[in-house]
DNA sequence: TAATATTTTTAGGTATGCCTAAAATATTTT
DNA sequence: AAAATATTTTAGGCATACCTAAAAATATTA
């Protein structure tokens, strides 16, 4: 039995580990879950006693196999919670992430396999991330960007690469919000530039948009 | 925000004070709670300075109104819970009690009302106790016991006063399951066990067993 | 009501999980 | 490679929430 702390930091490391395959630093750690180094080293201490984690002094954290199963069991419950509150309980998918912050710590194996079942086993959460298995078994598929779409094809938009606040105005401007489909209609050729429906109003955007977009494919 | 630990003690207060109308006892409220009397002494002060309870040394703890809002609020959170587990995910009526009692502590409004919605605003949990309004108001019922029913009378089974596993287990080998309708047919002399019907089947509970079952005249 | 028993509080200890500041180690720059 | 910089660990503190044992207050009973 892991406290949420130890939860938390379990969960940390093992999405830091995606981006590099080196052990993932003390700070990096502190600076995901807003504590300080001190801190995380003591817990690193005390995770690589429960052998979830091998740890070298100054040399950063690396899971080990008990450690990437305790994790990804943590992610499968935040992403079957995420699916859960926003197909059943009419969340907007923005709305949902620190309330399965909560729901991820709920320990009952039964309940999240009756959860699974009860949403007819989904594969992807709302932020079109994979939903890891019973098992710890994860399916990486990589996120498919608007610019990946072929001309006919729909996408649910699902979240943005490049966050910067003069992109988000810009998408705010052409009224393309989170959640909504976008049908490639046509590219331009000499500047790859993309024509795309969205509701009912038909709109143009650059190629360097089109792949700051992640969707879905619907 | 409260933590766990300050929750649960006020839950155990509410739960005590229906008992008794004076202040609830700093050995009962540990004993509800599997702790220390030294422990719930150091929590009444706490909770005394937050304003949740009224608390004078050595005569115990009554709830404020804020007090009682907040233990009603936890109720129904613990309640709706259950219902959902019961009725979305296929639990029986006696595995869901430790999984709410995590359940209970998660935090958003919105999560409680939707689920509340979602459920088609149930008024009783899967035991027959009441569940709160958003408001914090509930409706009590006295609730008979089925050894108050005279020979000869019907009651309908909405609950049991002492839901212990054991109990709960009992109560399934025998198919008395809630909802059901029971008849007095016979009490015996000796030792006050009572003879009833059941559907189709008879059968035989103790004067003990019989108290702990809660009905409603037919 | 005085003696006894029970309940409750206080005093002092432990583990967790956080913090700041200083020391140790690693990395980068010159 | 030595100096400067950055990162990480250690040392020592603090709050929460638990504990045991002793002291204080209340309740019971002879």
């Amino acid at each position: 039995m892991l406290t949420f702390s130890e939860e938390n930091h379990i969960k940390s490391i093992f999405h830091l580990s995606v981006i590099s395959e080196e052990g993932v630093s003390t700070n990096s750690i502190a600076e995901n879950l807003n504590t300080k180094a001190s801190s995380v080293t003591e817990m690193l201490k005390k995770l690589s006693e429960k052998r979830l984690i091998v740890y070298k002094k100054y040399h950063g954290a690396q899971l080990t196999e008990l450690g990437r199963k305790t994790a990804l069991n943590i992610i499968r419950k935040h992403r079957l919670w995420e699916v859960f509150l926003v197909e059943k309980l009419n969340f907007k998918w923005d709305e949902v992430h620190d309330i399965a912050e909560q729901l991820e710590h709920i320990q009952s194996e039964k309940l999240t396999n009756q959860l699974d079942k009860f949403l007819d086993f989904p594969t992807q959460d709302p932020h079109g991330d994979p939903i890891p298995n019973p098992a710890g078994f994860i399916k990486f598929t990589p996120k498919l960007k608007l610019s990946d779409l072929n001309i006919g094809e729909t996408g649910k938009f699902i979240g943005v690469k490049d966050s910067s606040s003069t992109f988000l105005k810009y998408l705010d401007k052409r009224k393309i919000s989170l959640g909504c489909n976008i049908k490639v209609l046509h590219q331009e050729d000499f500047d790859q530039s993309l024509h795309i429906g969205l509701d009912d109003t038909n709109l143009s955007i650059s190629i360097k948009s089109a792949s700051n977009l992640y969707i879905t494919k619907i």
